[in-house]
RNA sequence: GCGGGCGUGGCGGAACCGGUAGACGCAACGGACUUAAAAUCCGUAGGGCAUCGCUCGUGUGGGUUCGAGUCCCACCGCCCGCACCA
C-alpha cells in the first residue's frame, strides 16, 4: 500500500485553525466538571523566543491535554511578565519607548508561541504592564497598606556616585557601575517594604503540607527563612555613652570560649566609637564601598577594626572582651552584633587568627580525646555536637543542655534592672523591599504630604497611571524629573504634595497573576473565581525561581487572604522545576559566534562554515542565549519538521528536571518516529477490524499479548504523565511501537483472524490517544484515519482493563551470594516455600552451588531470590 | 563565602520502597529491499578474558547489608540561588 507520508506543514496549521475556530481551549468558570489548573511561569517579553523557551510550555501543555482527556475542566492560561529593566535599557540604548518595545515584543512572541500548538485559553491573556492589571495591583497595595503589611524605612541600595543613580545587583560588575565604571557605594534611602516576616512561621510550617513540591525546593525555602532559636545577651560596655550591647547568638553554650565582640559598620555603636577616632571612621567608610549583595559581602576579605571599647563577660565578672567593627556583620540580621567563639565557628576562627585573638576550645566532640590545653590549634572549627569543657558550671553538659543552662542563668541575672539574657526566635528572612527607583514598573500609589506624611491614593482615584511623556536621555528615574506628574494635592488635607516616584519590584507583579487568570477580563480579582481555581494544581517553571518568586507569591497570597480578598493561603499545590535547553556553541576563525544554521557538520566529525572550508570551533552545550547565538528559532523547526516533532523531541530522553541538549540528530529521530507512527496507524486500519467492531469472545496468544501491551501502555503512560516523567512515557511508546510493529508484520503474512483484527484496531486507538497530549496535531490526523467522530483533543483517555495488566507467570532472578546466577520462571502466585523448592531444584542453581549447602534463602516477593551459602 | 542539586556505555538516559545495571532513543556497524540513492525493515553492540561461562563496572575512596547506581561518611567535578536580572 502506498501510504502517504505525514505532512506537518500542511496539517499542523490546519488543526490549529480548527482548535481556534471551535474555541475548544476556552475555559468557562461555571463548567461543572472537576477543575484542574495547570500553569507555566509566564515569560518576560524579551524579544523573540527560541525553542529553549518552549520546553516548559510543552510540558504544561501535555499535562493540560492529558487532564482534559481525563475529564477535567482545565485552566491553562498565558500572559506576560512585562515590566522590568530591559525595556528601560532599550529606551536608553535605542531611543524606543519602553511601552512600544514591550508591546512589540509581546506581539512577536505571541505569534511564535502559537506555533507550538499549545492548548491555551488566550482569552485570559494579560500583560502586567496593562493599566487594568496594575490598577488592581495598586488596589491590593492599598489593602495591604491598610492592613499594616506595608511600611517605609531606610535601607541600602547600590549607588553609582558618577551617574547618581541606583543600580540593580546585575548592574554592579566587580564592585563597579556597569556604565560609569565608578566604584559602587552602599547608600541609604527611604523605601517601601512588605512585612513578609509577619508570615515567617506560617510560610515555614506550611512547607510540610506541600507534598507535591520537590523536597529540594522546600529545603531551600526552609533554609532561606532560616528560623533559629537563640539568646539575646546584653554585655556591659566600658563606654559611658553606650552602657550595654545586645548580641544575638544561637550558641550561648560556647560563651566561655568567647574572645571578641563585633558589630556591623552601620551599628549605632560603630558610629559612636568613630566620633573621636578618624582611623575607625575611615574603616567604616571603607566598609560602605562595594555593592549590597550578600554574595559580594561574604566573599570579600573579612576585616575588623578594634574600637577600643571593652565588654564584660556576662558569666565571668572582670573578664573583658574587645569590641570590633567588622565588615561581614549585617545590621539586618539579629541585633547587628555578635560574640565570636573562634574554636567553634569557622568565620570567627578565621577572624581570630587574623587579629591574633585567643582561641579557646569549650566543646569536646563525642569520642575525641580531652585536649591538655584549652588553647585550640587547628584551622578547622569544631562546629559539631559534643560535651562542654573549660566552661565552669557547664562542664560535662551536652551542647543542647548547655544552651539551656546559659539561657536560664542569664534570664535570672539582671543588668541595669533588666534580665541580661532573653530567649529569642530569629529569622534569616528579611522584609521584602519593593521600592524601585525606575520608570517601567507599577507606580506605588502613595502621595507624600508635608503635613499628613505618606497617604495612600484613595481607591476612587486609582489607578495611578504611568505618564507616557518621559525621556531617558539622563540617568535616573524619569518619574523623579516629571514635575507635572509628581505634583498633586494631598488627598487628605488638599495641600501641596508629591507623588511617590518609586515603582514596585516586578516580583510583585508575578505574585498574584495566577489569581488574575482565574478572574474575569475586567482586571479585578473575582473572589469566587479565585477560590474556585486556586491553588494551581500544577505549576511548572525554572529552578532559578525556587526561592524568591515562589516565596513572594506564597506571601502575597497569604496577605490577600488576610485582607479578605480571597480564601486561599497557598497558591501552588504542585510544583515542578524543569531544566533548560542547551545547545552547542560555534565560533569561526575570528572568534565570532555563529548561528547553528551557519554551521555544517562533516562526516569526519569536523565542523565548517556552511558552504566553505573555514573551520568552526565547536563549544560545549550551554544555555541557549542570543549573545552566543546558539539558538534555534521555533519557526525553522516548525517549517522543516513540524512542531509535533519538536514537542516529541523536547519530551524525549532527558528527564524534564534536567538540562536537555538540542541536536539535529535528535529532531531527526523524532521525525522518523512520527512517520513510523503514522505508517503503523495506516497499516492497522488496513489490517484491523473496522471502527466499533464487537469484542470477540476469545483471544489467542498473539492478540492477547498485543492487548496486554496496549492496556499496559495506557496505564503506564498515564502514571508517567501524572509524575511528569515524559522521557519515560516516550520510551514506553517506543517500546510499544516495536511490539506493535511485530504484530503488524505477523498480521500482514495472512488474513488476520477476528481476534487479532480487533486487537490491532484497539492498539491503534490506544496508541493515538496515548500520544495525543504529546503530538496533538499528528493525533488529530490519525483520528481522522481511524474514522473518529469529533476531535482527539476532546476525546477521553483509553479505559484500561485491569485484568489485562496482571501476568500469570513471572521470571524471578536468582542470586547466589548477591550475584545473579539464574532465572526462575514461576507462577505469579507461588508461595515462598514453592519458590524455595523450585530454586533448589533448578539445574543452573545446583550447578552454581557446586554442592555447597544454602545457609539461608531470601525471597523478595515478585522481585528476587538470593541464596546465601 | 553560605544554601541547594547533579554525576550511570561513544552520547541522552532507564532502573518503583535497597533486589536482574544499561530499558528506550541517538550515533555506529552488518544485512535485506533498490539500477542506485533516500526512505524503510531485520540484526549486532559496557570493558576484559573467552567454550557454556567467568570477571571488572554507575565521578573517587571508605562503610552498612544476604544484596548498594540507590543508604551513611569523606573527597573531586559541574550546575542553580544568595533578597534591585527575570
Amino acid at each position: 500500500m502506498a501510504t502517504e507520508r505525514y505532512n506537518p506543514r500542511e496539517t499542523e496549521p490546519r488543526w490549529q485553525r480548527v482548535w481556534a475556530d471551535r474555541e475548544i481551549f476556552r475555559t468557562r468558570n461555571d463548567d461543572p466538571r472537576p477543575k484542574y489548573y495547570v500553569l507555566e511561569m509566564f515569560p518576560y517579553p524579551s524579544g523573540r523566543i527560541h525553542i529553549g523557551h518552549g520546553r516548559n510550555y510543552v510540558m504544561g501543555d501535555v499535562v493540560a491535554r492529558f487532564k482534559r482527556m481525563k475529564g477535567f475542566n482545565v485552566l491553562h492560561p498565558m500572559g506576560w511578565d512585562a515590566f522590568g529593566l530591559p525595556a528601560e535599557n532599550a529606551a536608553i540604548e535605542r531611543g524606543i519607548h519602553p511601552k512600544t518595545w514591550t508591546y512589540e515584543n509581546i506581539a512577536a512572541m505571541k505569534e511564535q508561541l502559537k506555533l507550538l500548538g499549545l492548548s491555551l485559553d488566550w482569552n485570559r491573556e494579560v500583560a502586567t504592564c496593562d493599566p487594568d492589571y496594575y490598577a488592581e495591583q495598586q488596589r491590593l497595595f492599598v489593602d495591604l497598606f491598610e492592613k499594616g503589611l506595608v511600611y517605609r524605612r531606610e535601607s541600602e541600595v547600590n549607588w553609582d556616585p558618577v551617574d547618581n543613580t541606583v543600580l540593580a545587583n546585575e548592574q554592579v560588575i566587580d564592585g563597579r557601575g556597569w556604565r560609569s565604571g565608578a566604584v559602587v557605594e552602599r547608600k541609604k534611602l527611604a523605601q517601601w517594604f512588605f512585612r513578609i516576616t509577619h508570615f515567617a512561621d506560617d510560610l515555614l510550617s506550611a512547607l510540610d503540607e506541600l507534598d507535591r513540591w520537590p523536597d529540594k525546593v522546600r529545603l531551600m525555602q526552609r533554609n532561606w527563612i532560616g528560623r533559629s532559636e537563640g539568646l539575646e545577651v546584653r554585655f556591659r560596655l566600658s563606654s559611658p555613652d553606650f552602657p550595654s550591647l545586645k548580641v544575638y547568638t544561637t550558641r550561648p553554650d560556647t560563651l566561655y570560649g568567647a574572645s571578641f565582640l563585633a558589630v556591623a559598620a552601620d551599628h549605632p555603636l560603630a558610629r559612636l566609637a568613630s566620633a573621636g577616632n578618624a582611623e575607625l571612621g575611615a574603616f567604616i567608610e571603607e566598609c560602605k564601598r562595594g555593592g549590597t549583595s550578600a554574595e559580594e559581602i561574604e566573599t570579600m576579605e573579612k576585616k575588623g577594626f578594634d574600637t577600643g571599647i571593652k565588654a564584660e563577660h556576662p558569666l565571668v565578672p572582670g573578664w573583658f572582651l574587645p569590641v570590633y567593627v567588622a565588615n561581614f556583620i549585617l545590621l539586618d540580621y539579629g541585633t547587628g552584633a555578635i560574640f565570636g567563639c573562634p574554636a567553634h565557628d569557622q568565620r570567627d576562627l578565621d577572624f581570630a587568627r587574623k587579629y591574633g585573638l585567643p582561641v579557646k576550645q569549650v566543646v569536646l566532640p563525642d569520642g575525641a580525646a580531652m585536649p591538655g590545653d584549652a588553647a585550640f590549634e587547628g584551622d578547622v572549627a569544631l562546629d559539631g555536637d559534643g560535651r562542654l569543657i573549660h566552661s565552669d558550671f557547664l562542664d560535662g553538659l551536652t551542647v543542647a543542655e548547655a544552651k539551656d543552662a546559659v539561657a536560664a542563668r542569664l534570664e535570672s541575672q539582671t543588668l541595669d534592672g533588666a534580665p541580661q539574657g532573653e530567649r529569642k526566635v530569629n529569622f534569616r528572612l528579611r522584609d521584602w523591599g519593593i521600592s524601585r527607583q525606575r520608570y517601567w514598573g507599577c507606580p506605588i500609589p502613595v502621595i507624600h504630604c508635608q503635613s499628613c506624611g505618606p497617604v495612600p491614593v484613595p481607591q476612587a482615584e486609582l489607578p495611578v497611571l504611568l505618564p507616557d511623556d518621559v525621556s531617558f536621555d539622563r540617568p535616573g528615574n524619569p518619574l523623579d524629573r516629571h514635575t507635572a506628574w509628581r505634583s498633586v494635592a494631598c488627598p487628605r488635607c488638599g495641600g501641596p504634595a508629591r507623588r511617590e516616584t518609586d515603582t514596585m519590584d516586578t516580583f510583585v507583579d508575578s505574585s498574584w497573576y495566577f489569581a488574575r487568570f482565574a478572574s474575569g477580563p475586567d482586571g479585578a480579582l473575582d473572589r469566587a473565581a479565585v477560590d474556585h481555581w486556586l491553588p494551581v494544581d500544577q505549576y511548572i517553571g525554572g529552578i532559578e525561581h525556587a526561592i524568591l518568586h515562589l516565596l513572594y507569591a506564597r506571601f502575597f497570597t497569604r496577605a490577600l487572604e488576610s485582607c479578605g480578598r480571597i480564601s486561599v493561603k497557598e497558591p501552588f499545590a504542585g510544583l515542578f522545576t524543569q531544566g533548560m535547553i542547551v545547545h552547542e556553541t560555534y565560533k569561526d576563525v575570528n572568534g565570532k559566534w555563529l548561528f547553528p544554521e551557519e554551521v555544517e557538520k562533516r562526516a569526519d566529525g569536523s565542523a565548517v562554515r556552511r558552504g566553505t572550508d573555514e573551520p568552526v570551533t565547536v563549544g560545549p552545550p550551554e544555555k541557549m542565549s542570543k549573545s552566543k547565538r546558539n539558538v534555534v528559532p521555533p519557526e525553522v523547526v516548525a517549517d522543516t519538521y513540524g512542531v509535533d516533532c519538536a514537542r516529541w523531541f523536547m519530551l524525549s530522553d532527558t528527564p524534564p528536571e534536567r538540562d536537555s541538549e538540542w541536536t539535529e540528530a535528535g529532531i531527526e529521530g523524532a521525525w522518523r518516529f512520527a512517520q513510523r507512527l503514522f505508517r503503523q496507524i495506516n497499516e492497522a486500519i488496513e489490517l484491523g477490524a473496522p471502527a466499533g467492531a464487537a469484542l470477540p469472545e476469545r483471544f489467542g496468544p498473539e492478540s492477547t499479548a498485543l492487548r496486554r501491551a496496549a492496556h499496559r501502555l495506557a496505564a503506564d503512560v498515564e502514571a508517567d504523565i501524572e509524575r511528569l516523567r515524559f522521557n519515560v512515557a516516550v520510551a514506553r511508546v517506543h517500546a510499544f511501537a516495536n511490539a506493535f510493529g511485530e504484530a503488524l508484520a505477523a498480521a500482514r503474512s495472512g488474513t488476520p483472524a477476528a481476534d487479532l483484527a480487533f486487537a490491532l484496531r484497539e492498539a491503534a486507538e490506544f496508541l493515538v490517544a496515548v500520544v495525543a497530549p504529546m503530538v496533538p496535531h499528528l493525533a488529530e490526523e490519525c483520528g481522522v484515519l481511524l474514522g473518529r467522530d469529533g476531535l482527539v483533543a476532546e476525546a477521553a483517555w483509553p479505559i484500561v482493563d485491569p485484568a489485562l495488566l496482571v501476568a500469570d507467570e513471572i521470571v524471578l532472578p536468582v542470586q547466589i551470594n548477591g550475584k545473579k546466577r539464574a532465572e526462575l520462571t514461576i507462577a505469579a502466585g507461588a508461595s515462598q516455600a514453592e519458590i524455595e523448592a523450585a530454586t533448589l531444584a533448578d539445574e543452573t542453581v545446583l550447578r552454581a552451588l557446586e554442592g555447597r549447602l544454602p545457609k539461608k534463602i531470601i525471597v523478595v516477593p515478585k522481585r528476587i531470590v538470593n541464596v546465601v551459602v
